[in-house]
DNA sequence: AGTCTGCATCTTGGATCCAGAAATCTCGGG
DNA sequence: CCCGAGATTTCTGGATCCAAGATGCAGACT
């Protein structure tokens, strides 16, 4: 009775949702359905997902009941899930009102890549200074397997692998969490400007371990600076689509 | 109401706290007992308060209901701001055994150093680029505010005020709750370190803000770094005699 | 007719209650 | 006398229940 029927979802629709996000979420639900260690983390999970991958899109309001009832469990482990996702800077509380996604603007987003290119420039010449064969084995690796799977959420399990390994996350924790963090914000952005860019910045993989096997600094980090730049561009441009879309919403003209 | 009476606190000492942060935990629960909008945030601070001037120490073990019943709430806020804490890095959640106050290494104390010397130099250098006469009036008041108030809770106040001006929190929100966040993990070394530290680094706040009025910003950066280099020798020194004491715990023979 | 105010409803936030797992204490055996 | 297995106790994690604040609508007053 709790939160049973497979169905339950179909009849709690349309509080302000763009498309559907409802069942979108019911389906990322069910993936993670099976064997977590506590249902909070699973909630985080699927809601942290959901809003990177763009189910939930910046703007959403996040109702602790129906994420409940969707996700299959109680509204206690959807506050928490939804705490979590305020220090990650994904939601946003406001006061009494519930949550939000948070939306990103043109100016944070700059400020992101601006701190990005700092940080992993950085790390990558820390990294670069103690490289090791080994080390530089598994970047190979790593990379060949990003480059690989080119759909979804394995390209991105990969692809952060990859640069763990690169700026060596084992032995900088905190610069890695940095890091991460800030690849966080721009994540729901980097996925959808994914699906539509071009592939010119795509075999960067290669390039920067080859500059890094060949102990290249400069190179190397003009390589990754570049990089960053580039996707800086496309999630500025797609920030700018979406913001013009959101100018002119529906088609729908008022008057004559 | 709710949580009316301002005993209850008494009766519940001697968990397993190595001197007893119970009684001052509860003496900073009265100091932040009026006027929160949730008593969740109030938890929080109050916790995190508590971690930050060493009423709790690293490694105490966290007990939901000791410290609900101590600040005075149920356990439920009190889960939400261990939540919290441990997304901002100062506990750290075992499975299912509970949240400990997290401790620091060594390594990672240099590592919290290396990232905050090369975010704040940055920070200082764009800061710089577009500093007003407004902005440096508004620095030389919050320098001579905290170099003014010495001593606990309203120094830190001043002080981060500082910083925010200095670091131009208002333009770039981002930079400055990485820096935040990097302070915050430090933080609770930092205090004990400035109880017993010297103050020959002490009067850097006009220094560095002469610096800055002159617009020299290589002099400015070089102040900031030596300051923080000053700061980190301060705290791995802590942390080395923290480590030592720890080494040799309590005068108790096994046996005769 | 427009606006302000009061009421109903909805949703969050908090408290109490319940179940499962871990740590400890104890008792028995080696 | 020491070690291990089982039972008890304690603590975390989750669910349900309750109160308070906010939003939206409707009606009345200007």
């Amino acid at each position: 009775m709790t939160a049973g029927e497979s169905n339950g979802a179909d009849e709690l629709i349309g509080t302000e949702a763009p498309r559907d996000p409802e069942s979108a979420l019911a389906r990322l639900a069910g993936r993670h359905a099976a064997g977590y260690r506590s249902v909070g983390v699973m909630a985080y999970d699927i809601i942290r997902e959901a809003i990177l991958d763009g189910t939930l899109p910046p703007g959403h309001k996040l109702r602790q009941e129906t994420l409940a009832e969707l996700i299959g469990v109680s509204r206690l482990p959807v506050r928490s899930a939804l705490i979590q996702l305020e220090s990650d800077g994904l939601v946003e509380f406001h006061d009494r009102r519930g949550a939000v996604v948070k939306s990103l603007s043109s100016e944070q987003a700059r400020e992101v890549y601006q701190l990005r290119i700092l940080l992993e420039t950085e790390a990558l010449r820390h990294s670069m200074a103690d490289m090791t064969d080994q080390r530089l084995a598994r970047l190979r690796e790593l990379g060949r397997t990003a480059d690989a799977k080119q759909e979804g959420g394995d390209f991105v399990d990969a692809r952060t692998a990859f640069y763990a390994e690169l700026y060596d996350a084992a032995r900088r924790p905190i610069q890695w969490e940095l890091i991460e963090q800030l690849r966080l914000k721009v994540g729901r952005y980097m996925l959808g400007w994914r699906l539509v860019g071009d592939d010119t910045h795509h075999h960067s993989h290669d390039e920067l371990t080859d500059a890094v096997a060949a102990g290249d600094v400069e190179q190397a980090v003009a390589l990754l600076r570049h990089h960053l730049e580039g996707v800086r561009d496309g999630v500025l441009d797609m920030l700018e689509a979406e913001s013009l879309a959101k100018a002119a919403p529906t088609r729908r003209r008022s008057r004559s």
